[in-house]
RNA sequence: GGAGAGGUGGCAGAGUGGUUGAAUGCGCUAGUCUCGAAAACUGGUUAGCCGGAAACGGCUACGAGGGUUCGAAUCCCUCCCUCUCCGCCA
């Protein structure tokens, strides 16, 4: 979320970000609910004031003089509580009207409304080309008995899978390929919990309490628990609270864990196969900085994540993401889109990873500051993530762009020490 | 799950109803000394909110939430978490 005095003091840039990023929020909203609370707080501390007072009083007061005191004491105690119910009325009332406002946005990013506007920064490969009719991942998998979607259906529901035979060796084979790539360049490796409290998940920046339909998350029932949709979420919770030690920053982390996503709105897109899911495996870096490296960083993450794609072959490209396709955390967002010769008509490019530049927008919820040193107090710090393996977007891409005329895929150089082959054949019956 | 102990500042650790937001030590930091460093000595060092140009002032916070009291880190209740022992278990 953003600062309430931030918004106060650029109520027209802040609107005109809203504007930009299509979001319909009450910024005026933010400002009267700011007004009311610190109206009320000078009250309730004025009041307190005199409160202790009365006490301090008591000691040298003689025994006559008591018996008033204790009667202003309880007057003033009544007025305070009136008060501190009022205050938290406008805190909640402010909260509210503070989290859809979303982050302001680099001025670089493109403006636009929509995925027209997005920006392509960088280009690796060309679509891959067939002399033959390329098969979408789904007819590889069924061909190549990869994944058992009925029996998804039959266990858990529409739009969950079974894994199978080389397709799991393919899973298993990125997360490792990622994870010994990031380990190389600094980044701890962790596996978090894949549960998450609500207001975790809200100081990332996820809605765990929007009504059953729009909702995103799937939550746990009688409990404050929600299954994650990334290992951000987890990642970014980690250090909440703390006041980070500034020579140790940045602190880089490279995050697996399942994710889950209940697509509530998306119904009917992206139908087929395992691209639209409700589970799958990712691993994600995230990166916790002081303001003045994130930029580089965010830059670093980009490159990380073309490296990891160009180590496995493939044809992508990189976009710079336009306002209107941001999401409200952002400040700004790559995505990596990799060719996919299945999808569409004649093949499209696909969204693989993304990364984003969060800045102090999910820090200053989760309350995550370090102490810049020549300055007194404390700052809020920067977050960044990026995804380094979707293992079912990245599995979709693989088996499409390696798929060979006699209806084999190649297995990915880069892959290969750990599947232990260097072909997915049919299976003889 | 059962029994016991405990949760205080960056860390360690005092504090059982009133100048305790918090002794002391460590750490960090500025200075003195020194050619320089170390040691020693001296000073500074919790965070948030509100008001203020600032100096500064007020309020809040000792795991969380309630309660008792003129007044709570300190007493009472509920919950959470940690540690030790026992049980169960991948």
């Amino acid at each position: 979320m953003l600062d309430a005095n931030f918004i106060r003091d650029n109520i027209d840039a802040v609107k005109a970000n809203c504007a930009n990023r299509n979001v319909k929020a009450d910024v005026d909203a933010v400002v009267t609910h700011d007004s009311e609370r610190k109206r009320l707080q000078k009250q309730s501390d004025e009041t307190k004031a005199k409160q202790n007072e009365i006490s301090k009083k008591f000691q040298s007061a003689k025994p006559e003089e008591r018996a008033a005191l204790k009667d202003e004491s309880a007057k003033l105690k009544e007025q305070v509580g009136i008060l501190d119910g009022q205050m938290k009325m406008a805190e909640d009332q402010l909260r509210i009207s503070l989290l859809p406002i979303p982050n302001m946005t680099h001025p670089d990013a493109p403006v636009g409304h929509d995925a027209a506007a997005n920006k392509v920064v960088y280009r690796h490969k060309e679509p891959t080309q067939f002399p033959f009719k390329a098969k979408d991942h789904v007819e590889l998998v069924e061909s190549l008995d990869l994944a058992d979607f009925e029996a998804g259906v039959k266990v858990t529901g529409s739009k969950f899978y079974f894994l199978k035979n080389e397709a799991v060796l393919l899973e298993l084979a990125l997360v490792q390929y990622a994870i010994q790539k990031l380990v190389a360049k600094g980044f701890t490796p962790i596996i978090t919990p894949d549960l998450a409290k609500v207001d975790v998940l809200e100081g990332i920046g996820f809605s765990p309490r929007d009504n059953a339909e729009t909702r995103q998350i799937y939550t746990i029932a009688d409990t404050d628990l929600c299954l994650i949709a990334t290992a951000e979420i987890t990642l970014g919770g980690m250090h909440r609270d703390e006041i980070l030690d500034e020579a140790k920053l940045p602190m880089k982390y490279v995050g697996l864990s399942h994710c889950f996503r209940t697509e509530a709105g998306a119904a009917g897109r992206d139908t087929r196969g395992i691209y639209r899911v409700h589970q799958f495996t990712k691993v994600e870096m995230f990166v916790y900085c002081t303001p003045e490296q994130s930029e580089a960083i965010h830059q670093d993450i980009r490159k990380i994540e073309e490296e990891i794609f160009e180590g496995l072959g493939l044809p992508f490209h990189v976009i710079d993401t336009c306002t209107g396709d941001l999401g409200g955390p952002a400040y700004r967002k790559y995505d990596l889109e990799a060719w996919m010769p299945g999808r569409g008509k004649d093949g499209e490019y696909g969204e693989v990873t993304s990364t984003s530049n969060c800045t102090d927008y999910q820090s200053r919820r989760l309350n995550i500051r370090y102490r810049p040193s020549g300055q007194k107090g404390t700052k809020f710090v920067y977050t960044l993530n990026g995804t380094a393996v979707a293992c079912t977007r990245a599995i979709i891409a693989i088996l499409e762009n390696y798929q060979q005329e006699d209806g084999s895929v190649l297995v990915p150089e880069a892959l290969r020490p750990w599947i232990g082959k260097d072909k997915i054949e049919r299976k003889s019956k």
